[in-house]
DNA sequence: CCAATTGTTATTTA
DNA sequence: ATAAATAACAATTG
């Protein structure tokens, strides 16, 4: 489920819950495949009687930040959630990691189990937290960065390449199609085919999205939603597409499933065109 | 049993 | 050699 914002939701509802908070207690629960090759002894000892410095999330990423020098990095992947429960709280089949505080139980789960947890033990940084690329919603993500990597994947279509970390971090498949319906961009186009003109609205939506998205999900400049998406307007495509017989919110045409660049995607066939806008 | 799933990465193909 | 397509990863649900 989560991408850029829900990434961002879920990393403050920890922070929330235990910033400056000690950790009193470290439980993990058929945990191999998330926290792989992590050296378990010493997550637990690290972490065991650590304070929350600092959290932040950076495109699908999450780090928080311990004393002692210890980071604590979690992917939710395609099925994770972070939740905060009782202090006495009971973990079940697919809760993965158990934080204690005096207060509360910081719960990753991730059926699925392609989440990941990540640790690093040391002053710096950890570098898979420092080589994430620079944030859409940065001065960092221009037209012009846009517009080479477009020309480098020209033969695969806009949908498949908006979906690459590398130059679009914390884009996943709702929100590239949100990203192409907003530009009036057809899924399938290929990269290279954009006109500049759609290379300018396509690099503005992005970067609206992602401001949109975090404001009404992660609620930037103000209050955390109690629930994902409670916030998310019925104008956007997100609502619609799923459903069997969704209509485009904006022009009440029916909307198209199918698959692009090997995932699932809707579009409105009445906005986005296979022919470059003229 | 088959197909589906809002992610990433390794492998194969072009 | 590079980039695009595909398979694989795992679990659950319809």
């Amino acid at each position: 489920m989560p991408e850029l914002a829900e990434v961002d939701f879920f990393r403050k509802r920890w922070d929330q819950a235990a910033l400056h908070q000690t950790i009193t207690g470290v439980h993990t629960h058929d945990a191999k495949k998330i926290l792989r090759g992590i050296p378990l002894a010493e997550f637990k000892r690290v972490l065991t009687g650590a304070r929350l410095l600092h959290s932040a999330a950076a495109a699908k990423q999450m780090l928080f930040h311990f004393s002692g020098d210890a980071w604590l990095g979690i992917h939710l992947g395609m099925s994770g959630e972070l939740t905060v429960q009782p202090p006495d709280f009971v973990t079940r089949k697919h809760d993965h990691l158990a934080l204690r505080t005096a207060q509360h139980t910081l719960v990753f789960s991730d059926p699925r189990m392609f989440g990941r947890v990540l640790f690093h033990h040391g002053k710096e940084e950890p570098e898979w937290w420092t080589k994430i690329a620079p944030a859409i919603t940065s001065k960092a993500f221009t037209v012009e960065a846009v517009a080479d990597f477009l020309r480098r994947r020209g033969r695969a279509p806009i949908k498949a390449v908006l979906l690459m970390q590398e130059r679009f971090p914390g884009i996943g498949n709702w929100m590239a199609d949100e990203v192409l319906w907003r530009s009036a961009i057809h899924p399938k186009r290929l990269a290279g085919s954009l006109t500049p003109a759609e290379i300018r609205t396509l690099h503005r939506e992005c970067k609206n999205v992602c401001r949109l998205a975090l404001k009404t999900i992660a609620g930037e400049g103000g209050y955390l939603p109690p629930d994902l998406n409670a916030h998310i307007p019925q104008s956007w495509l997100f609502w619609h597409r799923w459903e069997d017989g969704g209509k485009c919110p904006r022009t009440g045409a029916k909307l198209i499933r199918e698959e692009v660049g090997g995932r699932t995607t809707c579009w409105s066939p009445a906005r986005q065109k296979l022919s470059a806008k003229k």
